[in-house]
DNA sequence: ACCTGAACACCGTTCAAGT
DNA sequence: ACCTGAACACCGTTCAAGT
């Protein structure tokens, strides 16, 4: 009847529909229209199911195409700003994305594109993944903050007050000292 | 009998010994002697302890002092070196500071002494915080995961497989991008 | 292979009642 | 002010048993 595509999806509408909290075995159950116990059929527990439902909202995302002779910092922004889409659009997507990518349950496919993009920068292969997982954590950081902030004036404890281009101006700062590390040793035009 | 103070001190010692999943109601209450609901009298609800405790640990961190009149790159770097130190001596302590941060119940502390040593860069207010905002999410993203991957190494999911140089090398990535804006508009000798 | 039904060992929170 | 004792409404996970 159902097959593991199912559930995932069950449990990405439940995300978009409500949050984390109340995606709960028992309610992925009953939208599936199943006992809570014939899930573990598919998943041996719920964290390799939030691992699958992690890859799933990358794979979901956008994934923005640019000439193929763009600077390298433009595409490795576009590939940021395509992440940080991706875990918006489900409620609590970027707390299951970091949570799992830390645990090594999901979230590769993103690594794994900025580590390509960030390849024509010249960087040695060490310092490259270091640049990737900086702009991982800025990324994940800030979408973490944005929907738990979200949430929180939900309930009333804050206001929300987190600027328009906010994220736009952290991610610059993080690409400019990456493109200024690579400047320095090597040519590789990105500003001026 | 009992004091707010001891109840965050008992939940620091929790964290320090198992980990945030192990930090319940019940064992809490088991260290303090008492009964799970009496801890009600002190927090309204396990959240507001939390946020207490995420003050705590960022006031229970190193405040390393330098010359006053060294760049306040150097400032800037001291002071996130120590944050991220701060959350690192707790178990789970970066998912504990930085979810309160975000939800606006603790963790500021570092939030403002970040906007302080940034002044002098001559950035607009609105630039920095947002570079502020950069920084912690930056040292938050980068310590959880180490505590994340080193508890999936405990479990045996994963290679820790993080280099040592990891924190300081994306670190230099944030600064210098800030630095740089910074330098474009006016006066600052930061770099060479 | 896929699922049911029932249980087990937990959670956070509430609340009348005590001192 | 501070705490007890007991309950309420939940969790994730297991497992014999069905088809």
């Amino acid at each position: 009847m159902h097959r593991r595509a199912d559930v995932i999806a069950a449990a990405l509408d439940i995300l978009a529909e409500v949050g984390l909290p109340d995606l709960t075995m028992r309610r992925l159950g009953a939208t599936l229209g199943v006992q809570q116990s014939a899930i573990y059929h598919h998943f041996a527990n719920k964290q390799l199911l939030l691992g699958a439902v992690a890859d799933e909202i990358v794979a979901r995302g956008p994934h923005s195409s640019i000439e193929p002779d763009a600077p390298w910092p433009q595409r490795v922004r576009l590939a940021c700003t395509d992440v940080h889409a991706a875990v918006l659009a489900y409620a609590d997507g970027a707390d299951v994305v970091m949570s799992m990518f830390a645990f090594g349950l999901g979230g590769q496919a993103a690594y794994d594109r900025l580590r390509s993009e960030l390849r024509p920068s010249g960087l040695d292969e060490a310092v490259t993944a270091s640049a990737a997982r900086t702009l991982l954590h800025y990324v994940y950081g800030h979408a973490f903050d944005i929907q738990t902030r979200a949430q929180a004036a939900r309930v009333g404890a804050i206001d929300p007050d987190s600027p328009e281009d906010d994220f736009a101006i952290g991610l610059t700062f993080v690409i400019d000292g990456i493109a200024g590390r690579a400047n320095a040793l090597g040519p590789a035009p990105s500003r001026e």
